[in-house]
Parts: structure tokens; C-alpha cells; sequence
DNA sequence: GGTGAAAGCATCTGGTG
DNA sequence: CACCAGATGCTTTCACC
């Protein structure tokens, strides 16, 4: 897909505010609304746009403990840890890696009974470390073109 | 703020599509429009709604490298640390946790020059290990209660 | 939190370069 | 092929109950 210089000005509206109309969208930029709403089909269409969604502040409701944990996997664990993590719910991120400890994951808990569940699951795959956050000064954080 | 049923399904609604009408939301969980709009208010301005964004797949456009770079910080460099990176244009997440490496950077791209000069600049906070990332297969998931 | 009217918006259709 | 313009049905917004 060939994107131009509205196709970016979209883009950086849309992660500013993904709830702003195309009417509000088209007259910042100089389009119709019509336009705009084509553009943005086409976006998701050829998967730039993922999707959208509202960036809640977990912490502020049940889930107030926030871990980041590493895990180096045995060898051959990757295809059965990624269906082990597809259950569980309050991963918000989970990134594969190279390097000594091949998965990290960003996760909240309600409870650190929760945590210790968790650890316990994780034990068969390979060794985990565990790093209490204390805080995320950076996140969700979109790029603007 | 005290939440009830009826906050948790919009913020489930929301977080799976942030451009889901108010009136679509009401007729869902059998609110008015008007009651749905008061109460997504509510929940901003309570903080529990940080925004709405489009979830935008980074590598699909020019930010074809994905890293994380775990940094291990000298003593007192947090807040010159933190006034750094508020400068660099590709962090969508930076963690702060307890342990040995106390920041963990999520960010894309567009070059590996680019990396060269991102890791002289923090030389000067302390020490990084820098991981190329294979896959992200979970990024931006919600939680849905 | 609902209701009703007015303004605004999304979406479809047809037409233009 | 991307865009615009006009028409229709929904949606948002505000007053008020």
C-alpha cells in the first residue's frame, strides 16, 4: 500500500484520539468526510490500523500489582508457552526476544496469590524472573509521523 | 469512583472498539446514548480512560526494527534519564521496575544508524543490553472484566 | 438516568477529473 | 481510482423531566 502525506495525517489523528469523527478528521486535513472514512477502510484493510481501542489505566481499578517477567524457555517450549499464555487473562504485552531470557512480559494482577499461580504455570516451560514495576513513564505512547 | 456492571461492559465495549458509537454501546447493555456519553466522561475525567487510539502495526510502515534494550542505571541518573527519553521519537513503552536492569524500552526504528546513535546517547545513564525482537505476540491486549 | 428537538455525522449513490 | 456533492437515516448534544 502506498500511503501519502494524508494517510499519515490520519494516522496521527487517529492514535491522538481514535473516537474523533471523519467530518472533524477531513476538515483539519482538507478532505470529506466520505474520504476520510474510505482511507481509514483501506488502513485496516491492508493492517496498519489494527485496530482501535480506549488505553485504560488498570492500575487505578482491580489490578494493582504490575510485573515485568523474563523467561528463558527449554528448548522445543516456544509453540506450547504461547498456547499456555493465550489463556491468561492481564497480559498486556508479551515480546519474543533473542538473547539468554526469550520472553518478557508486561502483566497485571489483582492479587500477589495471582503471581504466585502464575509462576508456578510458567515453572514447566524454563526459569522466570520476576521484576516488581514501579512504574510505566512511558506507555501506549503513539509515533507521529 | 465507585464502578458498577454497566462501567465494566463499556470499558470492555471501548477497549475492543474505541469508535463504537455511544448509542451502539447503550443498545448493547441497555443505556441511552446520553447515559453511556455521561458516564465514558466520568471515566476520563476519574483517569480510568487515559484516551482512545488507533493500535497502528509500526513495522508495516518505515519502522522495520523492533528492539528492547534493557538499561541498568548509575546512581542518580532517573530523572536526567527520564528527560532523555521523553526525547526519542519510537519508545511505545518504557518500564520501570526493582532488580539489576531497572528500565525495560519497547521502540521501533527505522534503521539500524538509527540504534548506533540511540545507544551512544544512553552510554552516558549506564549500562544496556539490547535484544532484537522476534515477534510481539501480544501487543496492546485489553483486559476485559 | 430518560426524553425530545435541533444540529451534526456516517453512509450511500451518482457524478467528475 | 480517489474524491466530491447531495440525500437519508443515525447519532450527538442540550434542554428539561
Amino acid at each position: 500500500m502506498q500511503l501519502d502525506k494524508l494517510h499519515y495525517a490520519i494516522l496521527n489523528e487517529l492514535q491522538s484520539d481514535a473516537r474523533s469523527s471523519n467530518a472533524a478528521i477531513g476538515r483539519k486535513i482538507g478532505l470529506t468526510a466520505p474520504a476520510v472514512a474510505e482511507r481509514i477502510k483501506k488502513l485496516q484493510e491492508a493492517g496498519i490500523i489494527k485496530g482501535f481501542s480506549a488505553v485504560v489505566d488498570y492500575s487505578k481499578l482491580e489490578y494493582i500489582h504490575n510485573v515485568l517477567i523474563a523467561v528463558k524457555l527449554q528448548p522445543n517450549m516456544i509453540a506450547s508457552f504461547l498456547k499456555e499464555t493465550e489463556k491468561i487473562e492481564g497480559i498486556v504485552k508479551m515480546i519474543h526476544t533473542t538473547g539468554e531470557y526469550c520472553f518478557f512480559l508486561h502483566l497485571f494482577l489483582k492479587s500477589v496469590e495471582e503471581l504466585t499461580v502464575l509462576l508456578d504455570r510458567f515453572g514447566k516451560f524454563g526459569d522466570t524472573i520476576t521484576y516488581s514495576i514501579l512504574s510505566v513513564p512511558i506507555d501506549y505512547k503513539p509515533i507521529h509521523f
